[in-house]
DNA sequence: TCTAATTGTCTAGATCAATAGACAAATTGA
DNA sequence: TCAATTTGTCTATTGATCTAGACAATTAGA
């Protein structure tokens, strides 16, 4: 839309500029229908930087995952679009993302029991201090992490919801072997923030980076607070719909 | 949550580092019940790094008009808090604004005809090509930029909207002198990135920082599409809230 | 009024970012 | 095989960023 130019002395390397505007650049256009970039020296042309710059750029873009060089040949895109996360009532991770990722997995890097704190127990709508147990889950299309979450249940109503997690590697079948066969959003909050240790750690973003962090609760076929989540997206590699209804 | 170190050698200098973990402490309690923050040399000792580097830092939150500091009193937050924004059916900029800002208001900026791209056409369900009214939009609450916009009408069915809207500063109140009474919003899609020139120079943001960007189209009482628009958000100033229903 | 706390300004040196140029190494197609 | 294209590596130089230290100017409180 519009020729975001470069901005020299404002804290950001031209280089992280330059890769932050090659990213966006894919996906509109700038490789061609191979995922073939411009050579280095037309980027830095276009750029208005010397050749070196455009490489740095490209040295973190490839560090990253989202680039790949070959001598002599040039230098292509990994992954041509961007994927679109659907949310709204009935948003499940594995069918969300269905016909844009060969595969889609849920892994639960962790898990414990914990006392609420005020934030969680106010979603729950438990007492302050009530045992709840925590997730912290990362969500993988075709192997390359996607979201990051930290989700809260209460421990009286899902104690083994951890194991069913482990094993069905889906929220939504944990919750059935729970008992809870049916489930729906209630309410959802969404920031957008610089990347933090956490998140350039599990999603491999370099620092610098956008996540878009969204907040929910989802409740039961009665209306009653059973998860309250917070996961964080890399902006690069996901959008957010809104469905309606 | 988690407390994100510095990078160095990243391509983000490390006073804008600073700037955006200040930012982002800025109501998660680091400013006192006074919006006062730490003195520089606490500040320097936290981020382990030296005092002219933390200088940096709010020199340019400064400029950004986030703080606002003083001699020999310290350094204040001019904003406390975030505002919130809801994204639902029924959307309108000042009402959803209600009670967190005194003063909202729509500003006209620029107003053309012109013939609807393909993205455009689609949206509003109209041939390619066929005419349509552009119209660029800054919305302000208590007199700072919160969102920059830009909405595409049909010129046939709204061909007096710009008139209607530099005069009413509201899309609402536009449409009604237009003959719709009423509207809801069928889609929207979000996404975040960095701040381009235009961003920067509307929302008053520096470069690196992060913008939300909301793309919807509204609907009439018979869901036929009256309005597709691109929302621009400071991700420092607003967070978004999905409504149900 | 005096002192402590705090922000503002200056100087000097060390490290990182960007430019410039040259040439090597690999690939492709003539 | 040869030439053109493209990425990879090296050296050297200039400007931006960060550190270090010292001291001035302003404010608030004892």
């Amino acid at each position: 839309m519009s020729k975001s130019a470069l901005h020299r002395g404002v804290g950001v390397a031209l280089w992280r500029q330059i890769g932050d505007e090659i990213r966006r650049g894919i996906g509109a256009g700038l490789a061609d229908e191979n995922g073939r970039l411009p050579p280095e020296a037309e980027l830095a042309a276009r750029f208005g930087v010397n050749r070196h710059t455009v490489r740095a750029a490209i040295a973190a873009l490839i560090h990253e995952g989202v680039l790949r060089s070959e001598q002599g040949r040039g230098t292509y895109v990994r992954r041509q679009k961007r994927l679109t996360y659907p949310i709204g009532t009935r948003t499940r991770f594995s069918a969300g993302l269905e016909g844009q990722a060969r595969d889609r997995q849920v892994e639960l890097l962790d898990h414990m029991k914990e006392p609420a704190n005020a934030v969680v127990a106010a979603a729950l709508g438990l007492g302050a201090g009530v045992d709840v147990i925590r997730l912290e889950m990362l969500g993988l299309a075709d192997g390359v992490p996607i979201s990051r979450s930290t989700s809260w249940f209460s421990a009286t109503l899902f104690p083994d919801i951890a194991g069913y997690v482990a094993r069905t590697h889906s929220i939504t079948e944990a919750l059935a072997l729970s008992g809870t066969r049916d489930y729906r959003r209630a309410s959802t909050t969404i920031e957008a923030r610089h990347a933090d240790d956490t998140d350039t750690r599990d999603l491999r973003l370099s620092p610098g980076a956008i996540v878009l962090v969204a907040r929910g609760v989802n409740v039961d076929g009665n209306g009653k607070p059973i998860q309250y989540s917070q996961t964080r997206f890399s902006a690069d590699r996901v959008e957010l719909t809104v469905s309606p209804a």
